[in-house]
RNA sequence: CGGGCUGUGGCGCAGUUUGGUUAGCGCACUGGUCUGGGGGACCAGGGGUCGGAGGUUCAAAUCCUCUCAGCCCGACCA
């Protein structure tokens, strides 16, 4: 390929509303465009990457033995409301009507389709079965973000494994860990397998592959120690115990004009710190106002409620909505005395007394609460959000958060949407199973993307060879000189017979303008022809990764280059 | 969904408060001369009607109304 006829749109500048260093990079580099909120457009350049990573998951999908498929991007709305999902995936799904009025939705996944392809399966001699394809997703992300981190259109790898028995989910599943291990690798991102939340979809088991970086929006709670690794919504930590003084408090209210947060009521009372009081959050599960009660010092995790309680819509109540159930606004808000309210608590508070909260009365607080005997709890659960610096729940160690891109997400699907999808199949006595399903899931894009954030300099984009738009660039310095083109020629047409993808820079650019995009765009190795250290019966060879340029012989640049780039590869 | 900010050539921006000639700058682009190993210089050019619609006015990028779009933060600390 050459340059000089290539689209390759590189800018000086990105574009001011670039924030993620894989945003302004790649559009920089030519490789993206933004068309529209959360939908990019891939150039040349950007879909050659692409390609690589979906080949390299491609690759290791087929050494597990999955069967490639291509799904309808399309649905009918019938076949989501068959699983029950229609209503579960709320405003998250695109939904269109067609000429006739049939609704219509556009795939955020493909459990649905693929399940309802596998009604045609009929005997356990089929089993187990697993598919896979690579298609867009269409999510109406409330918030794109970060170029193609978080979009509203994306490709995605997704499968699904049939097993009758559970043993057999195991094994797909352990399968597609390791393949999973090795799809990150091969693609150079340092991934970690992380406990996770099952989220709406139900399941057990439930491994993200987390990619550190600060452009992510995950946090992972990891142990140094132990290797504990979990997501901060599934995550626990051992907590120091709290041993109340038994004083003989008893229940009585108190004025505390002007209180309205923790630290308030921690500051107007020497025996109300953060850890002696009720943190009282009112929120509305599926349009039912319920009450989340934490210690004073502690966090809500929302995906903790949400998974605890199986609610699909969770938001924080309006102060009218808590004036009206409460009688107080938020600042003196409590769970004593309330009957007619659901009241989850969380498992920090169990067997705690002598505590302070509000009385639902503005200005006034109670102290010597109770936990077990004043407030009548529906559900003990855990609710709240590890910090770092807290005990890894497996050994003690101290435990950090790590900023993370969620790159993978794997999980058990159990028996759920066989069920309500009509799956079944005889089993050797004849009897009718439901097979049980696992699903798994990686974005290309995001992958590209998490790639980008992990491998570049203040120069630009540094791919690794295994998913290098071109794995080989040859800058011609002096466009008109025969020899050199001459030699470039040649060059290029060593490496491709060597297996390798060659650009030629053969753009009638000055040198620092064909330096500085050659390093913008990341292409591992480059080859620099200049008249001048032809003269001397040399090349200067480069690896992007080190910028270290070495002196070939122009007898033996190629063999020497090849030679050099195998060592890396 | 809440809050904030922003829409002016391909990219980055100024001009908007205090309406007033042909809307300006840098980069990029075209032609030319020179230059030729780290985004070079000079000369000459092309391209926008100021997100959109409506309104006020003799006159609107600038003021008013509506609308569309984008970005950031938040949506846990009651």
């Amino acid at each position: 390929m050459r340059w000089s006829s290539a689209f390759i749109p590189t800018l000086r500048d990105a574009p001011a509303d670039a924030e993620a260093v894989s945003h302004k990079l790649l559009v920089r580099a030519g490789f993206i465009r933004q068309l529209h909120a959360g939908h990019y457009s891939l150039l040349p350049m950007g879909l050659r990457v692409h390609e690589k990573v979906a080949q390299i998951v491609r690759e290791e999908m087929n050494s597990i033995g999955g069967q490639e498929f291509l799904l309808p991007a399309m649905h009918p709305a019938s076949l989501w409301k068959q699983s029950g999902r229609w209503d579960v995936m709320g405003d998250d799904m695109f939904r269109l009507q067609d000429r006739g009025g049939t609704d219509l939705a556009l795939g955020m996944t493909h459990e649905e389709v693929f399940s309802h392809l596998a009604t045609s399966l009929h005997s356990y001699k089929e089993l187990p079965q697993l598919w896979y394809q690579i298609q867009m997703k269409f999510r109406d992300e409330q918030r794109p973000k970060s170029g193609l981190l978080r979009v509203r259109e994306f490709a995605m790898k997704d499968s699904y494994s049939f097993d009758l028995e559970d043993s057999g989910l195991d094994r797909a599943f352990e399968a597609h860990h390791d393949a999973y291990v090795r799809i990150f690798e091969r693609m150079g991102l340092n991934a970690m397998p992380v406990q996770a939340s099952s989220g709406a979809m139900g399941g057990t088991a439930s491994v993200e592959f987390m990619v550190p970086s600060p452009a992510g929006e995950d946090d992972v709670l990891v142990c140094d120690s132990c290797g504990y690794r979990a997501n901060v919504e599934r995550g626990t930590s051992q907590l120091e115990e709290v041993l109340d003084e038994d004083d003989g408090t008893t229940l009585e209210r108190f004025p505390t004009p002007g209180v309205r947060s923790i630290a308030d009521l921690a500051g107007l009372e020497s025996q109300a710190l953060a850890v002696q009081q009720i943190k009282t959050m009112v929120m509305v599960l599926d349009g039912e106002l319920t009450l989340a009660l934490l210690r004073g010092d502690h966090q809500l995790n929302l995906q903790k409620l949400q998974d605890s309680t199986g609610a699909i819509e969770v938001r924080p109540a309006t102060t009218e909505e808590t004036l009206e159930a409460l009688g107080a606004a938020p600042g003196s808000l409590g769970a004593v005395g309330v009957e007619k309210i659901r009241v989850l608590a969380d498992l920090a508070l169990q067997g705690r007394f002598n505590m302070f909260t509000g009385a639902n009365e503005d200005d006034w607080h109670l102290r010597g609460v109770s936990v077990e005997a004043d407030i009548s709890v529906s559900e003990w659960t855990d609710l709240r959000e590890v910090e770092e610096g807290e005990a890894c729940i497996d050994c003690g160690a101290l435990l950090s958060v790590v900023r993370c891109i969620e790159a993978g997400h794997i999980f058990k699907l159990g028996r759920k949407y066989a069920e309500s999808m009509g799956i079944s199949v005889l089993d050797a006595d004849g009897k009718a199973q439901i097979p049980t399903m696992g699903s798994y899931g990686i974005g290309i894009g995001r992958a590209v993307a998490a790639i980008a954030e992990n491998h570049h300099d203040e120069a630009g984009l540094v791919w690794p060879m295994s998913v290098a738009p071109f794995h080989m660039l040859i800058t011609v310095l002096d466009v008109d000189d025969r020899t050199s083109m001459r030699i470039a020629e040649k060059a290029e047409t060593a490496f491709r017979a060597a297996g390798l993808d060659v650009l030629v820079d053969d753009r009638d650019a000055r040198p620092g303008v064909k330096f500085a995009d050659a390093e913008l765009v990341g292409i591992p190795f480059r080859l620099t022809i200049g008249a001048r250290n032809l003269e001397k019966g040399q090349i200067e060879f480069t690896p992007r990764s080190t910028g270290d340029t070495q002196m070939l012989d122009l007898d033996e640049c190629i063999e020497a280059a090849l030679k050099n780039v195998r060592s890396t590869k």
